[in-house]
DNA sequence: CCCCTCACCTGATCGC
DNA sequence: TGCGATCAGGTGAGGG
């Protein structure tokens, strides 16, 4: 699902109904859901399981539920410590009763809850290029107040983030020496962004895909920053983008922004500002669309 | 250090 | 119906 308005609903589903919940049991149907963990399949239930779940974060793509103390005795002095949720392509959490399965559940992970009672999370992955992972938690150079899985201390803070910083990115924006859209879509820089908000941002700011981000002047750097943070908001109101139900929240339902996208999937269509046809053209081996006239570089 | 390409995967869908 | 080709919203390792 999952740019940031996708792995945001999840993370606000998923948070009332784990918080203060206890991992009774883990299955691991296909290992290779666990390529973001360093260990073995039972390295990762042993020490998942009997533990408490704290809350429900998230930077960027990444989601992550910090876990209460370890009940193996000893070993607490490595402090902290994070499930670590990324959906990849094709990644869902699904929150479910104890009796429901899911086609292409690749972990399953049961809890109880005081109030919810039990419930069963299923992380199904058809691509499997999401993951699970146990991972420490970090104080972040950045964060003087936030803890992040140390997987996720790359990751930049995204645009909606309260302490997100505007000026940081303009300036490292403009020290770039590559196309715009590759620097929407690099997850250092600020994240949360992917193909298909990079590609409506693009359109609602009128910028050209492949703009030098060094020759994109200071208002339209800012401009585009603004449509960003525009476009992730109204996505995260409609509950998210979704063209089939592989994209859902926790309860699998799907989210209403596909119909409110101006460039992406609309090639040939025409373009809602100037009624030329959007074109759609092959870029870092992924589709970008935009309009030709509205959007030149300049 | 920065930038870019490519590998990693399966399943749904479309055209013949 | 069947079969191969094509396509999909992400990330990080490794090469230049």
């Amino acid at each position: 699902m999952p740019e940031l308005p996708e792995v945001e609903v999840v993370r606000a589903g998923l948070e009332p109904a784990v918080t203060g919940a206890t991992v009774s049991s883990v299955t691991v149907f296909d290992e290779r859901s666990l390529r973001r963990h360093s260990g073995p399949a039972e390295d990762f239930v042993d020490r998942l399981t009997g533990r408490g779940i704290v809350s429900a974060e998230r930077r960027g793509k990444f989601l992550w539920l910090p876990l209460g103390p370890s009940t193996a005795s000893g070993t607490e002095e490595e402090g902290p410590e994070a499930l670590v949720v990324h959906l990849g392509m094709s990644g869902q959490v699904l929150l479910r009763d104890r009796e429901t399965d899911d086609r292409l559940t690749r972990i399953r992970i049961e809890l109880d809850h005081p109030f919810h009672r039990q419930l069963r999370l299923n992380f199904v992955d058809q691509r499997i290029f999401g993951s699970m992972a146990i991972d420490r938690l970090l104080q972040t150079p950045d964060a003087p107040s936030g803890l992040v899985p140390g997987q996720v201390a790359h990751i930049a803070r995204d645009p909606l983030d309260p302490q997100f910083d505007d000026r940081l990115f303009l300036a490292r924006l403009a020290r770039r020496n590559t196309g715009v859209k590759r620097a929407l879509l690099d997850q250092t820089l600020l994240s949360g962004v992917g193909n298909i908000y990079a590609d409506e941002a693009l359109w609602a700011a009128r910028v050209h895909f492949d703009q030098p981000t060094s020759t994109l002047s200071r208002p339209r750097a800012k401009l585009l920053l603004a449509e960003v943070r525009l476009v992730l908001a109204k996505a995260l109101g409609e509950g998210g983008t979704s063209f089939d139900a592989q994209y859902v929240n926790v309860n699998g339902a799907s989210g209403y922004f596909s119909h409110s996208l101006n460039a992406y999937g609309r090639q040939g269509k025409p373009c809602p500002r100037c009624g030329r046809p959007i074109t759609r053209v092959s870029f870092m081996n992924r589709g970008s669309h935009f309009c030709a006239f509205c959007q030149r570089v300049r």
